[in-house]
DNA sequence: CACTATGGCGACCGATCGTTCGTAATCTAT
DNA sequence: ATAGATTACGAACGATCGGTCGCCATAGTG
């Protein structure tokens, strides 16, 4: 037990930059991370910080990651076991909507706020985070997909509207909490995704999509 | 007919500061809004862009302004006359969705922007985000209510909910045109408000709102 | 023991941030 | 014509940005 923390310790800081960063980046963006803020609030000097990630884009991506496996450790590992289809699709959505109402994150849901940030940057962040979102948005479609050919949906079910709405539920969730602090939101939200899970009967009459999905393919719509 | 431009543009240079000011924040953000860009994009010296707001939060706040006059010219205007309740709702979320989808902004919807971006601060530009976000949000909730007493809408709607639905088909409208520029999404879009909006026979069974909300008063949810 | 690798620090760099000041040029009003 | 506002400029301010450098302390390895 040394007096002063062990230098053998360099993961944990790592880890320690990489918690206080996701953070404060899911409240302040991404950009509004500061290298000097950061190693103030951690205690530390600067090129202690930076020595980590060599350069603040480094740093970023590394951000990026950790809130990456934020979410997988708590939205799908959270329905590991649940079986796929409709089922799945419930118990994810309970999961990210629970994630948000626990407040893990002091500004909300990471990658809603990320996306909003980088949505109109280049970059490999702005990758990163398309991939994230990419990726989620893949794996609640190959579900929706499965739900509707399980005969869980309705057959008739436009597979991209759906994925549409339902992650429209969870941008306006975060929204409405985080701007508005609206402690109702999660309720909505639930309420809103039973109505559009639930096995209804069709749509409305008339429209249908324009070019029908292959469904052996549900490829990310980018 | 000056060589140089004359000083009598004041008026003019002022506005020209807010449109570019405007369009560069709705992409890169208000924060990420700089006194220098904007004057070396403009031509014009620091001084002579900051001398007209005195304050980057000044000038922060202009922009706001300035959004939300675009706004209401592009989306309150666009359903001026239409009879209020749920023709006027049709209107008005239309024009947004042509607002959007005619890209006037090169970074979207400014205020779904920077309501993201300030969602975890404090300071007279959230207030005033949150005051735009708020006005709009009592506009949508009033047609509502109007459409419901007209029975233009199912007598058991519930009105907050109905609300939170119609806003998140709006932010998912930019974050999937900014993200991944998915030029299907306003087709999406006006169908989810469309079978939202069409008078339905009922939600689905069970659950009703927590507490009525007094058909009275319908107040913003802050 | 010596040697190397690593983590972290302090000092410092050029660039840019927002902001202030004095001043030249132009418009308005007397 | 003269006086007072505007309007914009150039220069400079302190602060902070991301990033580099050399140094030192410790841990692991022989």
């Amino acid at each position: 037990m040394s007096p002063r923390k062990s230098v053998a310790e360099s993961r944990s800081t790592r880890q320690r930059i990489l918690d206080l960063g996701l953070a404060t980046a899911s409240a302040e963006g991404l950009e509004g991370l500061t290298i000097g803020r950061l190693a103030a609030e951690l205690g530390m000097s600067k090129a202690g910080v930076i020595g980590h990630f060599g350069t603040k884009e480094s740093l970023q991506l590394a951000v990026v990651e950790a809130a990456a496996e934020l979410f997988v450790r708590e939205v799908p590992e959270h329905a590991r076991g649940v079986p796929r289809g409709l089922p799945y699709l419930r118990a994810a959505c309970e999961a990210w909507i629970s994630f948000l109402e626990r407040e893990l994150l002091p500004g909300g849901c990471f990658f809603t706020a990320a996306a909003a940030e980088f949505d109109g940057r280049d970059g490999p962040v702005r990758d990163a985070v398309v991939r994230m979102s990419a990726f989620w948005q893949r794996e609640l479609r190959v579900n929706i997909w499965r739900a509707v050919s399980l005969d869980e949906l309705p057959a008739d079910t436009d597979i991209d509207q759906l994925l549409y709405e339902i992650v429209a539920i969870m941008l306006a969730l975060n929204h409405f909490l985080q701007l508005h602090g609206d402690r109702q939101a999660p309720a909505r939200a639930r309420r809103a995704l039973e109505r559009l899970l639930c096995r209804r009967v069709s749509e409305f009459p008339g429209r249908s999509t324009a070019r029908g999905t292959t469904p052996g393919t549900p490829a990310p719509a980018e």
